[in-house]
RNA sequence: GGGCCUGUAGCUCAAUUGGUUAGAGCAGAGCGCUCAUAACGCUUUGGUUGCAGGUUCGAGUCCUGCCGGGCCUACCA
């Protein structure tokens, strides 16, 4: 059987994602995940929170508590917020792990091992009255250059000028706003990713069949400047992962840690560690997914991502993964997005603009934002979220064209026939017609599924759920009813029999009001290989219920005063 | 500054990689239906494909220049 490793980017611990966030990562790779198992798959799909760096010690020490404690709230907050939007990790991890500590200690000893780490010495801003080492644009002071008073120590945000820390002038801690900074020596290891340049060019030539956004990025570091540079991965931190070299002490290197972006992607690897300790599992259930000399080596690895984390997951990590010399499994296909705006601007953490995870699920179902994100993905440009567009795409979408047929036929039925499935008649040409119509429509959508082409598997999925109502319209069960009962039957068998397939056509995207269909027709979720044959599953005689309403319409009321809640800042 | 992406109907997006008359959904207009969440179906109005040149039998697609939007630029993650 195909199996396919599924990873979506590991979302940062600092509080809780916007919209924007979701759709870039997380959704896609859910839907992705959600269909492939319904095509009888056998997937592993992984996620994490990403627990390392100075922004989750700046805002633990914000929340006033220590950095451990507040990284394992956030994380219970992530997965709660998860579940509400019906991500189906089959773990959800944390890249503090103990399994992470020790996989991401034992790549750093096989790469110094291999030659490919150099210890270098360099010159850092230290905060005094910080008590850290501040990263370049964690200093504030006035741009040399265009004299605003607000410039980043590593670029200045209004003339972009590229800055080091030393060119400002009046330097500051962009954190405590202290003056009291000066400047240490400070050793540390850097992964020699130029040593590596050849082989991972070669491997990104040999992925013909990526996005152009993904390889362009990547070759773009390739071939800059003077080629790939190497890279730093310690940092003065607290809290992260010590500096080890495999389960050696790293003279030299006590008190410092990795840095967040060498132990993060090696995070989608002890996820699945964790996985498999936490159900008392031996590791050959996990290493079968992630080593090629123990059965990895027929997995499809498939990352999601937006298009910020592409230089990370096309070089740095494969570099991590091929300096180790070891068979670990390297990732087959990225899928990369664009950006979600937000209502003429972007969805912005930092400033509480847009509409957050946990508001989101606050005001309406899941379901609603899954179709309407999914649908529009920001796949080839940056898209934008307008309430005005999310009201009426997904009331036309789900409550009239869906939900309203699952509704108008149900009843009809009960009205008729009582809620049996009713018996009588045959199918005749116009079914045979609909059948043939849903087969091609079938085709298209696995086909945009297979490609991961999102938008135009919900749009092929609009248009399956479409010709349940032009069906309908032609061939007027109630006209029918009054001289040909059983034509009408036949008719109303077949319309009821869609509901069940529609159900498990839709669940990647909409997988609550999937469960409910299936439910309310007492059916099971098999995918219609041959719509023939799934069409004639429910016989007659089968029971079912009306189902409640699937999606109530979002009134203009109710988008106004979200449209007023939401367009301010959070506080 | 450099690199990359992008600009198609009022809105959101397609267009089999150079091939006939540029297509869908929404919104608008008209008609039909009465099973249904005032839902559904059919028909229909919208286009100098950002602008100006060029290559070609043929350009939304390729080339050059200009204009607009976006991303990245290696110590935020």
């Amino acid at each position: 059987m195909a199996r396919t490793l599924i990873t979506s980017a590991i979302p940062y611990i600092n509080g809780i994602k916007h919209l924007g966030n979701l759709i870039g990562s997380q959704l896609p790779a859910d839907l992705y995940a959600r269909y492939l198992r319904a095509r009888g798959q056998e997937v592993l799909f992984l996620c994490a929170t990403d627990e390392h760096g100075t922004p989750a010690e700046l805002a633990a020490a914000k929340a006033g508590k220590p950095v451990a404690e507040y990284c394992a709230e956030m994380w219970e907050v992530q997965a709660r917020i998860a579940e509400g939007f019906r991500l189906s990790f089959d773990h959800f991890g944390r890249s503090s792990s103990p399994q992470n500590h020790a996989l991401t200690q034992h790549f750093a000893g096989r790469l110094a091992d291999a030659g490919l780490i150099e210890e270098v010495t360099e010159k850092q801003v230290y905060s005094n009255s910080d008590g850290r080492f501040l990263p370049d644009r964690y200093i504030e002071g006035t741009c040399p250059n265009c004299g605003y008073d607000k410039a980043r120590g590593d670029q200045c945000e209004n003339c972009t000028k590229q800055l080091d820390p030393t060119d400002l002038i009046e330097p500051r801690s962009a954190v405590s706003g202290s003056t009291d900074l000066e400047i240490r020596e400070t050793k540390h290891l850097y992964l020699r990713q130029s040593a590596l340049r050849g082989q991972l060019s070669d491997w990104i030539d040999s992925k013909t069949d990526w996005p152009i956004l993904t390889t362009s990025i990547a070759r773009k570091w390739l071939n800059d400047g003077d080629g790939l540079q190497d890279r730093g991965i310690t940092r003065d931190l607290d809290w992260g992962i010590p500096v080890k070299r495999g389960d050696q002490d790293w003279p030299g290197m006590e008190g410092k840690v990795f840095y967040v972006w060498f132990d993060a992607p090696i995070e989608y690897i002890a996820c699945a560690k964790e996985w498999t300790d936490a159900a008392g599992r031996p590791d050959a259930d996990w290493e079968r997914w992630w080593r090629t000399d123990k059965g990895a080596d027929d997995v499809r690895y498939v990352q999601f991502m937006g298009k910020d984390n592409v230089p990370f997951h096309t070089l740095s990590f494969p570099a991590t993964i091929i300096g180790s010399g070891e068979p670990w499994k390297l990732v087959d296909y990225i899928k990369s997005f664009n950006y979600l705006n937000y209502d003429g601007g972007q969805f912005s953490t930092s400033q509480g603009r847009g509409v957050f995870m946990d508001q989101a699920l606050e005001i309406l179902p899941p379901d609603y934002w899954r179709w309407w994100l999914l649908s529009h993905a920001p796949e080839t440009s940056d898209s934008e979220f307008t309430w005005e567009a999310f009201q009426q795409d997904v009331n036309k979408d789900l409550a009239d064209v869906l939900g309203n047929f699952v509704s108008r036929i149900t009843k009809f039925c009960r009205s008729k026939f009582g809620e049996t499935v009713p018996e009588g008649g045959a199918y005749g040409p116009q079914e045979e017609a609909l059948i043939a119509e849903l087969q091609t429509r079938l085709t298209a959508y696995q086909a945009h599924m297979d490609a991961i082409e999102i938008r135009k598997a919900a749009a092929e999925l609009r248009a399956i759920w479409v010709l349940g109502n032009e069906y309908l319209q032609s061939a007027a069960p109630w006209t029918a009813f009054k001289d040909d009962p059983d034509r009408a039957a036949a008719i109303t068998r077949l319309a009821l029999n869609l509901i069940p397939v529609y159900a498990t056509l839709s669940a990647p995207f909409i997988p609550d009001a999937a469960a409910t269909m299936l439910e309310s027709m007492n059916a099971a979720p098999v995918w219609p290989e041959d719509m023939a044959d799934a069409l004639g599953r429910l016989p007659a005689g089968h029971g079912f219920t009306v189902p409640d309403v699937l999606f109530s319409k979002i009134t203009d009321e109710a988008r106004e005063d979200w449209q007023t809640r939401f367009a301010g800042v959070r506080t």
